[in-house]
RNA sequence: AGGCCGUUAGCUCAGUCGGUAGAGCACUUGACUUUUAAUCAAGGGGUCCCGGGUUCGAAUCCCGGACGGCCUACCA
């Protein structure tokens, strides 16, 4: 036990336990056959009725020769009451010995206290696992916030607003899930370790398949493989699974993290928008209750349909109409006065993106497209018929974030090597020759789709950290 | 990587001007047969993050370090 919990809480649960051993109960017990959950339970009482509960013993509330415990499981809470003159008085020593953070199971029969509390009389009770640490503080919680992320079992145990996130994370994928499936989408998995990584501009992470001897990079990303799909034959297909990006920790980063890509062949962009329009509207109503999601101090209103704006719209809006006639330095003058920080190598497109990034994305706080971004900064989209020079895609920015990239997929294998060769400079290795040939089979017209899990659960849930809505997020591992 | 803030009992937190280390919950003992943060009485529990310095005296002031949080930077 390396926890820095005090010996006297310790060594007194030791004691507890030996005295319970005694009295003949085993400290760590075997299954325990319930009438069903907590909630259950409740929701299925009647008078008298009898019952087999178990869970967590949590509080308890002593009288001598009765008391009142709460039980607690995943479903719910339920209390149950102990009397010596019924249980007996060995059953009800033995009682008085658990500790706060034992599991019991319970066969008793239902009963209303004078106050209405809906609770279990303990006929026989056993002991299921005996909890040699104790939990944190009942009504505080726990707080501390490196703790609740290093054991999260405890933030669990002690933070209903935990649980709820999670629960709420959960019906956020199962209903993503089920609406593409309703709409005949096909879920796949694709590999996760791969040779080339590819997909995405971001480090990847490097790791070492020893029998064949060879260099493996973890996924930045699943889309080179759903295109081959494409090529294959799949017309709707998605995949939702983890990505990993060798990049800091921030509030709205971690090196693993979760995306949905989707893709539909002979749709495009504008297909996309309405399909995640309509699925986050969905998937907000179902889980949420409402459209109106966010913090008290950062609202988000859902309701469709959802604003659409060119980026270079967006940036005129900002920094006036002649912002794309104006020369570099102007650019960089007039960036700087709006307290961007600018880097003299430069040119428009970087200097605009930086204003964009800091000055704009974060202003967008209802959903919106921002649409036609400049070829440059994506590689795997088409150009726009009207003006090649940016691409047909949208970028979905909810509540400041980026929550979910759009295109109408490139599909010319002549251009896509040019835009990778382009990309990829000096480092040749990054053009990925398989994937292009894969293309040069023939790729369906598609539009294709991202969205980041993660940061729309923290939309949908209100959490402005990452870490908040990942079970166990990557931390500065803790020195021995 | 830089700036700011924090670290005191198992948990949540006070701690004044530098003068014996505090509360609630949890724990122990006792009372109590319908409680609800049960109540009442008594008790145990501390490397005040670590190291150094100033001082008669440091949780408190100074220096260095560790760890954490927030912001910035990095980041498709």
């Amino acid at each position: 036990m390396t926890e820095p919990v005090s010996n006297e809480i310790v060594e007194q649960r030791l004691k507890n336990m030996e005295a319970l051993r005694e009295m003949g109960y085993r400290p760590f017990g075997r299954a325990f056959a319930r009438s069903g959950r907590l909630a259950d339970v409740v929701a299925a009482f009647e008078e008298g009725k009898p019952v087999r509960v178990a869970g967590r013993l949590t509080t308890s509330r002593d009288m001598g020769k009765s008391l009142f415990a709460d039980l607690r499981d995943a479903s719910e809470r339920l209390q149950v009451y102990a009397m010596k003159n019924h249980l007996g008085e060995e059953s009800y020593a033995a009682f008085k010995r658990l500790d706060l953070g034992d599991h019991i199971g319970v066969e008793g029969t239902l009963f209303t206290t004078r106050t209405g509390e809906k609770t279990v009389k303990i006929d026989r009770w056993e002991l299921l696992s005996k909890a040699l640490l104790p939990l944190p503080e009942k009504w505080h919680g726990l707080k501390d916030t490196d703790q609740r992320y290093r054991q999260r079992y405890l933030d669990l145990v002690a933070n209903a607003e935990s649980r709820q996130v999670f629960a709420r994370r959960s019906a956020i994928i199962r209903e993503i899930r089920e609406y593409l499936c309703r709409l005949d989408f096909q879920e796949v998995e694709t590999p996760m370790m791969q040779p080339q990584p590819g997909g995405a501009a971001a480090r990847p992470f490097i790791t070492r398949y020893e029998a064949l001897d060879t260099r493996m990079y973890l996924r930045i990303a699943p889309e080179l493989y759903l295109k081959r799909l494409l090529v294959g034959g799949y017309d709707k297909v998605f995949e939702l699974n983890r990505n990993f990006r060798n990049e800091g920790l921030s509030r709205t980063h971690n090196p693993e993290f979760t995306m949905i890509e989707i893709y539909e062949a002979y749709s495009d962009m504008r297909g996309m928008k309405a399909l995640v329009e309509a699925m986050v509207v969905h998937v907000a109503e179902k889980v949420m209750g409402t459209l109106k999601v966010g913090t008290d101090e950062a609202p988000i209103n859902l309701t469709p349909p959802w604003r659409e704006v060119p980026y270079r719209d967006l940036v005129k809006e900002r920094m006036g109409n002649d912002w794309f006639a104006l020369d570099k330095a102007d650019m960089g003058r007039k960036a700087d006065a709006a307290g961007v920080h600018i880097d003299p190598a430069w040119g428009e497109a970087e200097i605009t993106q930086e204003v964009y990034s800091k000055l704009i994305e974060k202003t967008l706080q209802d959903p919106t497209f921002v649409t036609r971004l400049p070829a440059e900064l994506v590689p795997l989209a088409k150009r726009c018929e009207d003006d090649p020079s940016v691409v047909d895609v949208f970028e979905l920015v909810i509540g400041g974030k980026e929550i979910a990239p759009g295109y109408s997929e490139l599909n010319d294998p002549i251009e896509q090597r040019k835009r990778f060769e382009a990309q990829a400079g000096e480092d040749a290795q990054k053009v990925d020759e398989d994937f292009l040939t894969a293309m040069e089979h023939g790729m369906p017209p598609a539009g294709g789709m991202g969205i980041g899990i993660d940061r729309l659960v923290m939309t949908l849930t209100g959490c402005d950290a990452i870490r908040d809505v990942i079970l166990f997020p990557q931390l500065k591992p803790r020195e021995g």
